[in-house]
Order: structure tokens, then sequence, then C-alpha cells
DNA sequence: TTAAAAATTTAGACAAGTCTAAAAATATAT
DNA sequence: ATATATTTTTAGACTTGTCTAAATTTTTAA
């Protein structure tokens, strides 16, 4: 039986490992969790001998399939009770996040199942996150960073990387939701900022901002 | 804001001065949470000095105000999420309790009267225990313990008191759910054990089992 | 009222998880 | 290739909650 600690490591290595190619890093972790290197280290170091990492000292980590397992079984989780939250109990998208934080270390694997089927099994959570299946299993959804597209191309909003409340009530004011259609109206070189055309409008939004948004292309 | 264990301890407390009229003593606590009563004296310097209970060395504790608005805050939590656990997770009433133990410590004042809305405001968790509302008011079920009954009285069942799996499922396995009519037939002066007749036939309950059994009488 | 028994508290230790500071290893840059 | 900078690990300390064993207080009973 794993704490709420190893399993908040196994699912933060899960995300960084969706972020970067390579091994992650001790600095790397930390900087997520908002804890020190030297935490870090001592974590990795049991998770390590857990055999829920694969883990050569200075050399980085990556989840066993064991840990990956685990890290989807969080996640889903996760996804599960935003789901809930939004759809059952009429929170609004940028309220659930943290909620879920602590609801995705339930453990009852009853209760996960149940509950999924009491939504109808959804596939994707408010964010447009994809939710794995009882089984792991999980689609990818194949969206683009809008960073990488061009003038004049549009997309539908089909997910946001970052579920904070702050970035969400962002969007909010903005007037942005899942599902709008965005166009890129203008790139300034300088710094990154983009200039789009939403339902309500044109607006400039920064690189750090386009970050986290994610588009669906026809 | 305080850790689960804590808030065990309060939950405790609450559920003693519910069971016995006078200070609740260490062992007391200690036998139900299945600690040592060296580790609940140390609890209870902690607590006294949040000024979350009365406590004078050697003398047993009550709940000041604000420990018993917390304790009642997590009684309501538990019960509404076993509700919900039943009620639209299909949960057996026997299946509930350990994981409202946990969902019971999630921090949200928002998610419980989210939850509590959604649920329509139930009065009453699966086990028949009352469940306060917002403020704090709880209604005490003016309940009758089968012990306390004669021969040839009968009523309904109408609360158990302990909601663990091993007893429920006696229950179930003799047929007894809430609502059902009970009638004392036979009552034992030897071992305090008491035959009584229900919906399948007629049973013997042990004085352990008569304890939990709660009725409303007319 | 005093001695024995029972209940409670304290002392000291341990595990989990965190931190700072220091040491060791790796990466970078001349 | 070597010095410097960066990253990572270790050492030692602290907090929370637990335990055993010992000391203290209260209760019971002679
Ligand atoms: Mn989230
Ligand atoms: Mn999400
Ligand atoms: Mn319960
Ligand atoms: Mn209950």
């Amino acid at each position: 039986m794993l704490s709420p600690t190893e399993e908040n490591y196994l699912k933060t290595i899960y995300a960084l490992q969706l972020e970067v190619d390579k091994d992650i890093s001790t600095n790397f972790i930390a900087s997520k969790l908002h804890t020190k290197a030297s935490s870090v280290s001592d974590m990795l170091k049991k998770l390590g001998n857990k055999k829920l990492i694969i883990y050569k000292k200075y050399q980085g980590v990556k989840l066993s399939d064991k840990g990956n397992k685990i890290a989807l079984k969080i996640v889903r989780k996760h996804r599960l009770w935003e789901c809930f939250l939004v759809k059952e109990l009429n929170f609004k998208w940028d309220e659930v996040h943290e909620i879920a934080e602590q609801l995705e270390h339930v453990k009852s694997d009853d209760l996960v199942d149940k509950l999924d089927n009491f939504l109808g099994r959804p596939k994707f959570d408010p964010h447009g996150d994809p939710i794995p299946d009882k089984y792991g299993n999980i689609v990818e959804n194949n969206t683009v960073n809008i960073l990488g597209m061009q003038i004049g191309e549009e997309g539908k909003l089909d997910c946001v990387k970052d579920s904070s409340e702050v970035f969400l009530r962002y969007l909010n004011n903005k007037n942005l939701a899942l599902g709008d259609n965005i166009k890129v109206v203008e790139i300034e070189p300088f710094d990154n900022s983009i200039r789009i055309k939403t339902k309500s409008g044109s607006i400039t939004i920064s690189k750090h901002v386009a970050e986290n948004l994610y588009l669906k292309t026809n």
C-alpha cells in the first residue's frame, strides 16, 4: 500500500515523462512538486527499492511497468472525480483540480469502477485530458499546441494543460472554453505572443498562455 | 487545518460522548482507535493546546464547542458520502463505512454542501444515523435499544450502531434490514440473548448483536 | 487510612517525509 | 584537459504520530 506522497511522486514522474522524452531529473521533479532536490532524492531511493521506478544514482529516473500502472490508476481516479464534480455536482472547471488532488488518493478499486459506470464511462475530463480505462488503456488525444500553428490556421480548443484555478479563471475572463473555435491571426516573433480570434473578438495571448492551449484542427 | 489523525480523535471523542455521560477517558479512546494509551495521551495534550477539547491531566476529556463543531462536520461528511455510495453508486450498506472513513477527510466545505444538495439533503445515512445539517444541527433519533424491550413488544429496525462489514453481513445473512418489523418473543436472562420474530421467521440474537439494534416503537 | 491495583502520563525510540548544509558526481567552458 | 559551475546525493536535524517501558497519579479495597 502506497502513501499519498509516494503516489504523488509516481503521478508527477508520469506527467513529466509525457512532457519530455528523456529520463526525469531530480530537480525537474522537485520543481513540479515544490519540494527540494534532497527530498526527491530520498524518495527516489525508496521508490527504486520498491521497483516502482528505474533508478540509477545521478542518472535520472523513469517509471517501471509496475509504477506506470499505479500512476495510470491515480490519473484515472483524478480525472473521473473531476468529471463527477463538474457534471454531477455543478462545480466549474476551474474549481475541481485541488479537490481531485485529495480524492485521487482514496483507496478502493470498487469505488473507481462504480464511479466510472455511474458517469457513463467518460473518455475525457473537464480539461480535455483523456481518462484511462480500468485496464490502464489511455487514448492520447491528437491535438496540436497553438504555438505550432501558422497565421490563418484555426481549430477547436480541445485540451488545456494547466488545470490550476488561476489559469482557468484567466480563460473564463477571456470567455474561452473547451470546444471554442480559435484562429491564429498574428504571431509576434519577439516574445512568441499570439493574436487569436475567438467567439468574442480578438485577443493577444502570451507564450506562457499559448503553451497550455491544445487545439484540434481538421 | 487539522490532520486526518486529529480529525479521527475528535470524531471518536464525539461518538464516545454519545455513548456515556461522563468525561471520556484515555483508555476508552485508545480502545476505540485501536491504539495505545500513551499515544492518546500525547494527542490529547495537542488537542487541548488547540482548544479543541477540555483537558486536565488524569481527568478525562470532553469536546470544546470548537471541537464539537469540527466533529459534527466530519460526521456529516462521513454520512453524506455513505449516502452517495449507497444511493448513487449502488454499494451495499455493508460496503461503505471503510470508504467513507477516507472520504470524510477530504477538505472542501463547498464539496460537502454541493454533495448534500445533490443527494436531496438526506436526513439519515444508510445505517439509520442522523446527518447534521450545514450548521451542525442534528436530530437525535428517538429509538430504543432492543435490550430495553419486553417480551411481546415490537418495532421497526431504525438504526444499527455498528457499521462494520462483519456485523452488517451478519444482518444480511439473517435477512434483516432497516425498516423491518421485529418482535421480542423471548428473553434469556442467563446471557441476555433474545429470541425475535422477523419477516423471515424467528431467530435468536446474542446480547452483543442486540446492543447494536435500535428500533422505533409506536 | 494505607497498600495494592489500575489508569494515565512521561521518557526515549522509531518511521515517514521534509529541510539545510556539505560532499560528491556530472556537465560545461575555457 | 582542467577548472568551474551545476546537479545530485548524503548527513544530520526536525515534525507528526506511533510504540514500549518506566514513572506518576488516581482509584479501589482491605
Ligand atoms: Mn486536475
Ligand atoms: Mn483535469
Ligand atoms: Mn460509517
Ligand atoms: Mn453510517
